[in-house]
DNA sequence: ATACATCCTGTAGCCGCTACAGGAGCAAGG
DNA sequence: CCTTGCTCCTGTAGCGGCTACAGGATGTAT
């Protein structure tokens, strides 16, 4: 059994950050000192890990809730993990392909900031429309 | 003259988005009617325009805010407008490349747990190291 | 006169943390 | 035994950038 501040240098995920898990129920709670302090067991750590390496992968918060049930339960799971994933690759697809358009926007709009002009080309555009 | 409603039409941005900039600052206060209504001329919706348009094009407010100023003000805006807008590109850039990190590794997942498997590879991966 | 749309202020919620404040516990050195 | 200094506790507020109320006043059309 390690205190909070083991977990989170064995999890990689920060005091605070472990506290708000908590409280948002994303990991159960953990067993408790006489004193009153966090106790967690190699198991529980490893969740923590977990957590913190599907957020990496960008999971929002409530797929990874959902991801930790899974991994807990058997039988089905993986279809069902593989469509929070899926759907997941999807969104950052989409992410993707904005911030492309975004680039090419912007990539446009600094270039032509570097030839001649009057007026601004980045603010005209602002301006304009 | 015209009211909010008509300025969110005309500017495209949403009527509490708009006196959420005027709170931030981020756009001046417009005068008012006898009875306390707020009254925007058509160089304060352009402004609204403006600032909408800076932030579709991901220009996070702080910026906005420097370009609203640039395009009110004359002289070497453009250098300024031009280094903000570079600075932009960057941090999308680097986003983009950050997601594509990260899609990578979504597919590589993905696609094993269409393989033959007894433990589902996403779920896996979590766990591990 | 009445119905309905629009406007006002002020406050709280969203996500996913992060950073306090103000206190209590715990291990080690003098 | 006592102090020092670290860790831990709870609770609350802040970030960005809105969005969505509640509860009231005002404007317009019939």
């Amino acid at each position: 059994m390690h205190a909070i501040g083991e977990a989170s240098r064995r999890s990689g995920v920060g005091i605070e950050t472990i506290r708000y898990y908590e409280r948002a129920g994303i990991v159960g709670r953990p067993g408790r000192s006489p004193a009153g302090r966090r106790l967690y067991s190699d198991a529980e750590i490893g969740r923590l890990r977990f957590v913190r390496k599907g957020r990496d992968l960008g999971f929002p918060i409530a797929d990874v809730r959902a991801l930790v049930a899974l991994a807990g339960g058997g039988g089905v799971s993986c279809t069902i993990a593989a469509g929070i994933g899926a759907a997941h690759l999807l969104a950052v697809r989409q992410k993707i392909d904005e911030l492309e358009r975004l680039r090419g926007a912007l990539e446009g709009l600094i270039e032509s900031c570097g030839s001649d002009h009057n007026t601004c080309p980045l603010l005209a555009a602002l301006v304009a429309g």
